[in-house]
RNA sequence: GCCUCUGUAGCUCAGUCGGUAGAGCAGCGGACUGAAAAUCCGCGUGUCGUUGGUUCAAUUCCGACCGGAGGCA
């Protein structure tokens, strides 16, 4: 599946809730392939019920790469996780395998597919606490001031209340010299090594909600409260603020209840209410991949609308591998 | 049965001394290049219970009816 140059890669794109992994699974099944995680959350090990991670049983021994690597506490990055992906892409290939890549992180998925150069640039934590500073002292209007004089372009497109950018846009100009948006073109000269073919799981919004609203029921049967006490225990206070999975939903939704500070029912609303915004979120994302196919159909009863989507999804992969051969 | 209160957005409620209405939450839309399950921006979506009356004009005042809550019996 080399033939025009380019590694054939399916992406399986969607919200959380929305069915990937299974749809994931059957694919591989199908074709041989083995599965790309594309998640920002699934990366870390013990928070199994939280990020929906699939079992053993799920996977039917279907591989499952880029996920479960990582200690709760371990921060990570789009550039490491671009990197990582690169690798085992290869090495799926290598092996005469079809990539499946799975997940519901927009960026993630896209940096990847669309092969984003990110150079070596170190994080100067020093700086950016300096900046902090700056914006308790003079306001974050005066950081969108000092952005414009070097980077007017990028300061244009940032709201002042958008303060993480901001300063991630002065310190990429102060460790390299180069401005924002200069980098972000030169990130994007290098064509991809990937002919992916997009998919994603189409559902109507209400039974997206009505999935989500159920799985965190599950969650909590399957023992999240549990598994929230034992991960904030476990985090060392050093890293609560920094680590990156402390932003998963799921655990910081239930911290109110743990504290007594408030009642179980009220904080499983906010977790559904955040999942469901998150849900959305992603939804944006994947309208803009002007690539993407969309596996939707009429919404009878649920195994009817993944059987269709199954089969979607493979005529659309075969027509694809196809077209890959006839070029060469 | 009588009395009192109440009915306005999906929910909780504000308001209009008569000129067709606005908050919070929910929801919807968007942005996104090293924390992205994060972060940020934008948007009221309405038979003002129904029906008659008064009025140039009623969601607002009056009556009846319907629904809800409480009280007295």
């Amino acid at each position: 599946m080399k033939d025009t140059g380019k590694i054939f890669t399916v992406v399986v794109c969607g919200p959380t809730a929305s069915g990937k992994t299974a749809l994931a699974v059957r694919i591989s099944e199908i074709f041989g392939g083995e599965i790309i995680g594309a998640d920002s959350m699934q990366i870390y090990k013990e928070m199994d019920i939280a990020t929906a991670k699939p079992t053993k049983e799920e996977l039917r021994g279907i591989k499952h790469h880029l996920i479960n690597f990582l200690e709760p506490h371990e921060s990570f990055s789009v550039a490491e996780y671009v990197e990582a992906a690169r690798i085992k892409i290869a090495e799926t290939a290598e092996r005469g395998n079809l990539p499946v890549i799975v997940g519901g992180t927009g960026l993630y998925i896209s940096s990847l597919v669309d092969n984003i150069c990110f150079p070596e640039i170190k994080a100067d934590a020093d700086f950016r606490f300096k900046m902090q500073e700056l914006k308790k002292q003079e306001g974050a209007e005066f950081l969108l001031e000092k952005l414009r004089e070097n980077d007017p372009e990028t300061a244009a497109e940032l709201h002042p209340n958008n303060i993480k950018r901001i300063i991630r846009a002065l310190e990429v100009f102060h460790v390299t010299g180069k401005t924002m948006s200069r980098l972000k073109h030169e990130s994007r000269l290098t064509p991809s090594p990937y002919e992916p073919l997009m998919l994603q799981i189409d559902l109507p919004r209400e039974r997206l909600y009505e999935r989500i609203n159920k799985r965190v029921d599950l969650m909590l049967e399957a023992g999240l409260v549990e598994e929230a006490r034992k991960y904030f225990d476990a985090l060392p206070n050093a890293f609560s603020a920094s680590a990156t999975s402390i932003q998963a939903i799921g655990y910081k939704e239930l911290l109110p209840y743990l504290k007594g500070e408030a009642e179980l029912f009220d904080c499983v609303d906010e977790l559904k209410k955040s999942t469901r915004n998150y849900a959305k979120r992603q939804l944006t994302w994947f309208k803009k991949e002007p690539r993407m196919h969309m596996l939707g159909t009429e919404y009878n009863d649920e195994s009817a609308f993944f059987e269709e989507a199954l089969r979607k999804a493979q005529s659309l992969i075969e027509e694809s591998i196809q077209k890959n051969c006839k070029r060469t």
